[in-house]
DNA sequence: ATGAGGTGAGAAATCGTTTCCATAGAGTCA
DNA sequence: TGACTCTATGGAAACGATTTCTCACCTCAT
């Protein structure tokens, strides 16, 4: 693999004229640039990124961090379109990881981050006061947190009106009659369960419907969870007409566990999953759903970062997006 | 952020002795060792991985890429788990990109993996001919290529039996009574789409059933194209009474399809997907698949390359999964 | 007491860039 | 013509590690 080195050297003239043709940035006399990129082209040399993010402390390395909790759930996967896409356009490599919902393994993919020396770091937190991600942002790294929100005020976010969303879902199961709803919630610790949860409780009181705590169940935003929990509510003396579940697996979950009990959708049981899936229309029944804008997420945590790259002395910017409500076969 | 340099003045050592204390390489005394120990811990020392790998031409530089056509797809996202965990158990990072089965866009990454000088790269090729990546593989880097082949015996693969999975599958629709039976093919250039084609035609050319060209569709991996080639399909004079899929986002879009007609899955169509899908039991009628064993693909690929890096004069290794057809209603 | 041999640690080279500083040569102007 | 400014280019330092070479010092045997 040829080296800056190689092509001064079969262009007669020095290191430092080669790089400034590469960056072009000073002046080169036409002739010496056209002699330079010959070579270059002759030899197929290509800059060495590493050697130029070690030199180059200030400027872009042109890569991004992004460490996702599941990459197999679809939202994350579409969040990561997003931002691979502006990324990509923009000429950045992304170096995505899945932390697992695992403190530990986020922690040492941010180290992971840091010592690659990423231009910054895009990620849900797993935690909403994560000392980890707190820890390198207020070392200068630049941070942009989505989906969920961090317990600080000066670090980028992208996030969904979760509270909304929940809101609007449970008040329409109410508007369809439901009395008996009840809540699979997600990850305690998150922003976006929290939300949720305040969503649908105040849906509820808005309309003077009691608390039942009885119909409230707290799941771990994966996809068995949402079976089992599903179940233990079936299991209630009475048992919920209407189901809110606040994540996407969870969902599918709840759904396996009601066919398990060959009960129907929606006439023994509504339901109204948070998270769009692409497959939505194609389930038994087709699900209705809080769709949030997954790949607008992305797409604006990456432009967010760019801009403060660019910009390092920017304000600490909030963004909270719009989610909507799906009505399909499913209540 | 602390150097080497910083740690060592502070330990009033060497550089020197500081990066033998790190790599545990030669002897140090232990008291050295303890003073420097207890420098680097005062400081939060991390070795810089950037200039580390820049130095360290043959060394393990602790971090591998994977470029994966669509990361949405849920096939490739239980493949890039397994790539992962491999990855995190043997600290290794992973540097994730998208081609989009774009043939500009995987030559992009590949740059930016050359540049980057990952360790080694895994990848299922976009074309079975990809010259981006047999040249990268010429030029030395370990290259894995996963779920599909390329054309060329000298890198190391780990593919599915696609050839076998299809015939199952198209052996059961026939089993059970069906003699009009459409294929929705992938995307051409591929080497599973090929197989899978191979395994319906021979399956059908076993039971002496002829093969109807105009019940053969060339699809192109994506939901939506499986959508309107089974339009097309169930358009025909004569339409299939049962549809063999070559893909799982296909075999949701075709589902779809068949609803909309308002027709009922597997009485009026039955329907074989190829790929599992994590809600696949959740869909109406749940969905027969042909199922691959996508995690342990990227688990295989990943420690394939491992063992490569430990010994680079390996010959090239080629291991073939079976897949397995699994039984659900909707045929 | 002296030389051999072993061991721990420092000095310096190196990886491939970027970038600051120096300089040669050309051009400009009085 | 000499002083002075440009400008294109070269030289060399720096980035932060690894690694080779070298050396000082200690031990032990002769």
């Amino acid at each position: 693999m040829p080296s800056l080195t190689d092509v001064a050297r079969r262009a007669k003239v020095s290191i430092a004229t080669v790089s400034r043709v590469i960056n072009n940035s000073e002046k080169v006399v036409p002739e010496t640039r056209a002699i330079v990129q010959r070579v270059m082209e002759e030899l197929g040399y290509q800059p060495n990124r590493v050697a130029r993010r070690l030199r180059q402390k200030g400027g872009r390395r042109h890569l991004l961090g992004l460490i996702l909790p599941d990459i197999q759930n679809p939202f994350f996967a579409e969040v990561a379109r997003g931002v691979e896409d502006v990324a990509y356009a923009n000429q950045f490599a992304v170096l995505l990881c899945n932390s697992d919902e695992n403190l530990k393994k986020e922690a040492f993919y941010l180290d992971v981050m840091r010592a690659e020396s990423v231009d910054g770091v895009i990620l849900p937190p797993i935690a909403e006061r994560d000392s980890a991600v707190l820890k390198l942002a207020q070392s200068g790294m630049p941070v942009v947190s989505v989906d969920r929100a961090l317990n600080s005020t000066t670090i980028d976010t992208v996030e969904v009106d979760n509270f909304q969303g929940a809101f609007e879902a449970v008040e329409h199961l109410i508007k369809i009659g439901h009395k008996r709803i009840g809540l699979i919630a997600g990850r305690a610790n998150l922003s976006t369960s929290r939300d949720r949860r305040r969503g649908y409780e105040e849906a509820l009181a808005a309309v003077r419907l009691p608390l039942r705590p009885e119909l409230v169940r707290v799941g771990d935003n994966k996809q068995a969870s949402g079976g089992t929990l599903t179940e233990e509510l079936l299991n209630e003396p009475s048992p919920p007409t209407a189901l809110f579940v606040s994540n996407n697996l969870m969902a599918v979950g709840a759904l396996e566990a009601i066919h398990r009990r060959k009960l129907k959708v929606p006439d023994d049981v509504a339901l109204i999953g948070f998270d769009d899936l692409p497959w939505a229309e194609a389930l038994d029944p087709p699900l209705t759903v809080v769709r949030q804008p997954a790949y607008e997420v992305g797409r604006a945590a990456a432009e967010m970062l760019l801009k403060r790259l660019g910009n390092p002395d920017l304000p600490a910017a909030w963004l909270r997006l719009r989610p909507r409500l799906i009505l399909r076969k499913s209540c």
